[in-house]
RNA sequence: GGAGGUGUGGCCGAGUGGACAAAGGCAGCAGACUGUAAAUCUGCCGGCGUAACGCCUACGGUGGUUCGAAUCCACCCGCCUCCA
């Protein structure tokens, strides 16, 4: 089967440009795709993109990870409705040092530096930051030797600018600049590394293919574009967003246990898709979860099998571990019975705290406020609704008295307590001496 | 600069002097069902409060009229449309 074949039946191949068969067919080329240093980490979202570098790499294909140091100070127009806020040049650095970190775990960049300019020999992967040479570009040189040759009608009639010319409140000249910038990358790559295609989310279709056709027309060499999908949820909700928040790769910002928990939270319509998007499983691996996923969904095989595959390949397989115990402690019935090192095992990756035991000497301390201060309730008023409506769990066990106070006896081991609202929202809490 | 319109809770959107913490919808939360899924149904959905048709805060801002204002008046601010 060919990369193509195989970005197909996994449902990533949403365009291509002409000939890329062809091209590809013939032997291992040089490919990038650029990551826009918006935030300190990468989310789920950029996962698609990430593997398709890696997966292309696994076919022979050289993979180039762009970082923007320089577009990041623009900011792209494409899929966005709105001009965008634009970043500080400290804050674009930050990002881009969190960036590096993470992208250099996806793909193998052999024993080289991997910025070398070896002609595009050999997979090993590179890691570059257009800022290298988009910030030392001179302007009247940049006008006269990239900008002429685009001219605004072909500009124009970019889907990106065109929904926002019709906008009331219209496109910067920045932004709408953004183009050349992104075309300009791609020229720059294929000199210095003989890049020869380009690879992104379907908003990139226009940028990337007025990279390629610059290529072409200075250098009169072919240039290649592919682009996947952009992952939707079947119920239109954004992907990679839960009610906590933004799914991220970085550890700090998102638990291993929370990662693993929502991918195992995909809804049935979604699981057998991601499966494909998201995992290096085969064809017929994935078909049997399927099968087995339809005949019994109860199971949930094919949720494990996600989350379990996903965690592994992002956070390692000892976090996948971690986050599996945490799971089956969380989620079994009887919480009591288990050793404080068990309880205490979960404590790195559930939201917890330390609280000072003083408040739960002699009366107790009322339910309500320990929910608040755990956070799983905006306010008293709130926490009360919660145990009212009968989704406030102290230690596993449903507590519905809303004046309900807890007392040392509720402490597991003297000091421990799991607080939970609903099915699925835990949080720990460590009642030390006289903290 | 002129004329008109508009600004309500996370969003959309009713409400033109009291019964308004403000209809309805969406989003969100919880429960039931089930499988840590979806759909459906039920309840909740400003804060405080043991509770209450109790108190506080809130209908762009400030000030006023009134026993009483989201609702009326004045000025200011934002946004939109048309004219110049």
């Amino acid at each position: 089967m060919s990369i193509l074949e195989e970005l197909k039946w996994r449902g990533l191949l949403y365009d291509a440009s002409e000939g890329v068969a062809e091209r590809l067919a013939k032997g291992p080329t040089t490919l990038y795709i650029g990551f826009d240093p918006t935030a300190s980490s990468l989310h789920v979202g950029s996962l698609l993109q990430i593997l398709g570098l890696a997966r292309m790499q696994r076919y022979g294909h050289r993979p180039i990870a762009l970082v923007g140091g320089g577009t990041g100070m623009i900011g792209d127009p494409s899929g966005k409705s709105h001009e965008r806020q634009l970043l500080t040049a400290d804050k674009v650095q930050e990002n881009l040092v969190g960036l590096r970190e993470q992208l250099g775990r996806f793909l193998d960049f052999g024993d080289g530096d991997g910025s070398t300019s070896d002609g595009g020999s050999g997979s090993d992967a590179a890691l570059v930051d257009n800022g290298d040479w988009l910030m030392k570009t001179n302007l009247v040189e940049f006008l006269r030797d990239i900008g002429k040759h685009f001219t605004i009608n072909y500009m124009m009639a970019k889907d990106s600018v065109k929904t926002r010319i019709d906008k009331e409140e219209g496109l910067s000249f920045t932004e709408f600049s953004y183009m050349l910038l992104q075309s300009y990358d791609f020229l720059v790559l294929h000199d210095s590394h003989g890049c020869e295609l380009q690879m992104g989310g379907s908003d990139q279709w226009g940028n990337i293919t007025a990279g390629a056709e610059l290529v072409r027309k200075l250098r009169r060499k072919k240039a290649y574009g592919i682009v996947q999908p952009l992952v939707t949820t079947s119920s239109g909700v954004k992907f990679g967003k839960t009610e906590s928040g933004t799914i991220w790769l970085d550890a700090e910002r998102t638990s291993p246990y929370r990662f693993y928990q929502f991918w195992l939270n995909t809804s049935d319509a979604d699981v057998v898709r991601y499966l494909k998007y998201f995992t290096w499983l085969t064809q017929d691996q994935i078909s049997e979860l399927a099968t087995t996923h339809g005949e019994t969904p109860q199971a949930r095989e094919a949720h494990r099998k996600l989350a379990s595959e996903v965690t592994a390949m992002v956070h390692g397989a000892d976090a996948l571990e971690r986050a599996v115990r945490s799971s089956e402690i969380l989620f079994g019935a009887e919480i009591s019975d288990l050793p404080v090192a068990e309880i205490l095992d979960v404590f790195d990756d559930v939201p917890s705290s330390h609280q000072p035991k003083e408040g739960f000497e002699g009366d107790g301390k009322a339910l309500v406020e320990a929910l608040v201060d755990a956070g799983l309730a905006a306010s008293k008023g709130a926490a009360k609704r919660l145990v009212r409506d009968g989704g406030a769990y102290v230690n596993n066990r449903r507590i519905t008295d809303e004046r309900a106070r807890l007392t040392s006896q509720d402490l597991l081991h003297g000091h421990l307590l799991v607080l939970r609202a609903g099915q699925k929202k835990y949080h720990l809490m460590n009642l030390a001496e006289g903290a």
